[in-house]
DNA sequence: CTGCGTGGTTAAGAATTGGTTAAGTTTTCG
DNA sequence: CGAAAACTTAACCAATTCTTAACCACGCAG
């Protein structure tokens, strides 16, 4: 499956150098020129986060913290950073960075590190069932089915993919576009009825459970925990 | 739980300043003067190693080659080294280093990325139950061929391997990719097809046992028990 | 009531995926 | 060196999954 990064500097130069680079390695990539703007697209639900500590208004320490603290998000963070004196790098971890790297750096360093930490926190996030809803619904990322109860559902790659998403974000509403750039990723160009195709896919294979997909009118799907 | 870290390094006061600290810290260390001592320490089943690039006899890096490839050990490693130009760091990673640490360093600075890795890994390390199966299929990591129940099945290098991250993770489904870079490891680009050859090898191997390595349409293989 | 927008459902054709065989290449080993 | 084993790729076919289009039902405004 496709990462997403999301990477916050105030320089555009260097934006645009990371995202090319992260693009051309396979990445889906997000930029912010601040920690304010960071903020807004932190609802695209980024895999990992390439964060600048020196920006203007809010540092990347406090974005870090914020995060942690107030959306209580483990996503991963490396943080990337001028200052290398070690008090900064040990606040750094302190806010649970996973890497630190400072500048100048290689690009490839920053490809490394990046593949590094993905893959470890991928696989941490395997081992947490990613249990969220009403009455024992666990999607199982590692052997890719959903259980109720007892009962295991094995679900198609779309299916699986559009049921993560609602599930992780319980009562968040995903528009049809939203679902297919999450799901689909940048596949040839399909038309967002195919959702409902899969909607109701899902919706059957889940049973009763399958009435907490809700379609909100004009808006999209989202799943409910009442 | 106590985390057991394992340092190997060929220079006694480092290994000695590490482990006094790392065991301030609360960890459980082990030492090991060279790789081939810590083979002999790795049934003890460290959570983290904390290697040395430069040693006499078998080098770190090679030692981690050893053990994701021959042992088929996730284990995180943190490289520790004074040679810090940028191909050596690339290595690093390449072998599935988790991070990679230039001397001279902080002590404070090894502890908290310690501590990083062993978070980012903690959930991963939890169950790592190995050889699980139905009927006495054991995998015997030394002669390279399968038990099940009397008979001795030899497997080639590639089977082996596949064979060996499906039962060892029964009822997890592994990608093609994930399972190209686990046990082919970085070697020359090979189609994900090839993987399909091999498992029929394997399938056909095993017998009635090869119907338990299952494909899930879209995602990939995995070793059901039932 | 009619027209319009939205969403559920179904079925069929298209596209993708996986099992298998076979042939060519590389490696291993006597 | 030469044979055997291991590995990789390609091709064919079957099965599943995906996509589209069509048909309904529902709610709502004119």
């Amino acid at each position: 499956m496709q990462k997403r990064i999301l990477v916050v500097d105030d320089e555009l130069d260097l934006r645009d150098i990371l995202q090319c680079n992260l693009e051309a390695a396979g990445y889906a990539v997000d930029t912010a020129a601040s920690a304010e703007e960071a903020l807004t697209l932190i609802d695209r639900a980024p895999d990992l986060l390439l964060l600048d500590v020196m920006m203007g208004g809010m540092s990347g320490f406090a974005l870090a913290e914020k995060l942690r603290k107030e959306h209580a998000s483990a996503v991963p963070i490396i943080f990337l950073t001028a200052k290398d004196t070690e008090d900064d790098l040990l606040r750094g971890f302190s806010v649970g960075a996973d890497d630190y790297i400072s500048k100048p750096f290689s690009l490839q360093e920053v490809l490394a590190r990046v593949k590094a930490v993905l893959r470890r926190a991928q696989q941490a996030e395997a081992q947490e069932d990613k249990t969220c809803s009403p009455e024992h619904l666990m999607l199982d990322n590692q052997r890719k089915l959903v259980r109720i109860g007892d009962d295991e559902i094995p679900l198609s790659k779309k299916e699986f993919g559009i049921l993560n998403i609602l599930v992780s974000n319980p009562g968040r509403v995903f528009s049809r576009e939203e679902i297919l750039e999450q799901v689909w990723q940048g596949e040839s160009y399909v038309l967002d009825r195919t959702v409902d195709v899969h909607i109701a896919h899902v919706r059957k294979k889940l049973g009763e459970m399958g009435n907490h997909i809700v379609n909100r009118q004009g808006h999209g799907y989202c799943f409910v925990k009442s």
